[in-house]
DNA sequence: TTTTGCTGTTAAAAAAAGTTAAGCCAAACG
DNA sequence: CGTTTGGCTTAACTTTTTTTAACAGCAAAA
C-alpha cells in the first residue's frame, strides 16, 4: 500500500556513496545515487523525487549550488546535507538556502535514518488515496471507509475485519503468515488471539461467499492465502 | 494578512527562559514560555501552537516525554529540543520521538533563529491556510470563536465540544488515541472520563449530521477517526 | 492407526461504544 | 438570597464488537 520513498543521494565518495546506497535500500528506500551535483541535478529534473541527500563538498557542482537549484524548481522537497566538518559559516549558508538538516562526518547510520525519519513524519501528508476504492472479485470494497458493498446491501465492517480484510486482499496469492498477522493486527500471538482471528476468518468467508471466485485458503501451520480464481 | 507564528517555549531556566522568550519576540514570534513540560503540555492543550522549542531537562516532566504526549494529539507540529550536552543517545530518542532538531547549549541565537526557520520554510506551506475559518466538509469551523455554521443557524460550542472537535478535525483521516484525547481534554483517561468523552462524540455526530460526508468513526479499543468523504 | 495439534464453526460471555436522561454544580439572573 | 440556566458528569440501558468456550473435523506426526 505504502509507496516506497524516492531518494536522490549525491556523493561523490564512492566507498561512502555505495555504503550508503547500499543501506538505505535495506531500509526500503529507492535510491538513486550520483556522483556529484550535476549528474544529481539531471537526474531530479528527469523525475523528481521525495527526499535529497547532499553531500556539500563535490566536483563539477557543489552541494549548496545543486540545492540552490533544486529550491528554484521545487521548494519543498526536503533536503539534507552531508558535510566533513561542522563548520558554522556552512551550516548556517546550508539553513538559508532551505536545508531541512544538516549531518557532519563522521555520522551513524542509525542518526542518519532517524533523521530522514523524522523529517519524512512530518512531510508525509500521507498522498496515498489511490487505495481508496478497490475490486476484490466482483465485490467492490473501500479500506479507508470500511464498506463491503454486496449485492444486498452496503455492510460496515468493524475494524478487526477490515484489518485483517486489508491484509488479505494486500497480500492476494500470496500466504500472509499467521504470527506476523497476530502481532500486526492483535499485537500478540497468543494462543486465544489465535482463536480469535480464526473467528474472523470464518466471518470473512461467510461475507464473501456470495462470491465464488473468493477464497480464503489455509495452509496449515503457516496462515493464510486469499485467492481470486 | 501574515499571521504571527505562535511558539511554545518550555525551558526551565529562568535566566535562558527570558532570554529566549525576549529573543524570539523581537522576531517576530507570539511566544508562550512554560517553566516545566507539565505546564507546557496544558498550555499545548489550552490553545495549540505553531512550533515547539522544548529544553530536554526539565522537573517534573522532561522535554521527551512532552514531546511523547504532544505527538499523540499533534504529529505534525514542528519540535526542536535544546539540551545541556550534545549526548548521542538523547540525540537519536529525540528523533525517534519525531524531534525536527535539536541544539546544543551552548548555542548562538542566531542560529537557533535559523533552525527555526529552516523547519518552518517547508511546514508554513500548510499553516499558511487560514486556521481561525475553517472548512469541514460543508460546514464552516470557527475554533477560536466556537462557531459552527449549520444549515439552521450558528450553534456556539461549548468548551469541550470545541477541544473534542478541534483534535478531532487536526487529526482528520487519522486515528485519535482515546488516552491521549483523555488526557488532552479531561486530564486523566479514567472509565468516567471516557464515558463523557462518548457522550461528546454522540453529541458532535448529532450537530455534524446535516453534512453525511463526515463522519466520526470510532476504531475499537484504539481511540476515534475523523474522515470527510 | 493413534495421537496431537491446528483449524472451522457456532454460541455464549465480556468488553467497548452508542444513546438518552437524570443529577450536580457553579455562574448568571431576578 | 433563591432561582434559573448551561455545561458537564454520572447513570442506566441498548447495541455492537471482540474474546472465550465448546465441540467437531482434519492434517501431520509419531
Amino acid at each position: 500500500m505504502n509507496q516506497k520513498v524516492s531518494l536522490l543521494l549525491a556523493e561523490d565518495d564512492e566507498n561512502l556513496g555505495q555504503l550508503l546506497h547500499t543501506f538505505l535500500k535495506t531500509k526500503g528506500f529507492e535510491v538513486e545515487l550520483a556522483r556529484n551535483g550535476k549528474i544529481a541535478f539531471e537526474k531530479f529534473t528527469a523525475s523528481s523525487f521525495d527526499f535529497c541527500i547532499f553531500d556539500v563538498m563535490m566536483p563539477v557542482m557543489d552541494g549548496f549550488t545543486l540545492a540552490k537549484e533544486i529550491r528554484e524548481i521545487d521548494r519543498k522537497v526536503p533536503i539534507l546535507f552531508l558535510t566533513a566538518k561542522a563548520m558554522k559559516e556552512d551550516k548556517l549558508e546550508g539553513f538559508a538556502i532551505g536545508a531541512d538538516d544538516y549531518l557532519a562526518k563522521p555520522f551513524s547510520m542509525e542518526e542518519l535514518l532517524a533523521r530522514i525519519t523524522a523529517i519524512l513524519r512530518r512531510v508525509e501528508v500521507k498522498s496515498t488515496e489511490d487505495t481508496a476504492h478497490l475490486k476484490v472479485g466482483k465485490i467492490n470494497y473501500e479500506p479507508e471507509l470500511r464498506l463491503l458493498h454486496l449485492e444486498d446491501g452496503t455492510k460496515k465492517l468493524t475494524t478487526k475485519e477490515n484489518q485483517l480484510l486489508q491484509l488479505l486482499v494486500k497480500n492476494e496469492n500470496e500466504i500472509l503468515d499467521r504470527q506476523a498477522t497476530l502481532r500486526a493486527i492483535w499485537g500478540d500471538d497468543n494462543y486465544f488471539n489465535g482463536r480469535s482471528m480464526d473467528v474472523y476468518i470464518a466471518k470473512l468467508r461467510k461475507l464473501l461467499k456470495e462470491d465464488t471466485a473468493i477464497e480464503i485458503m489455509n495452509v496449515h501451520g503457516k496462515g493464510f492465502k486469499f485467492i481470486v480464481k
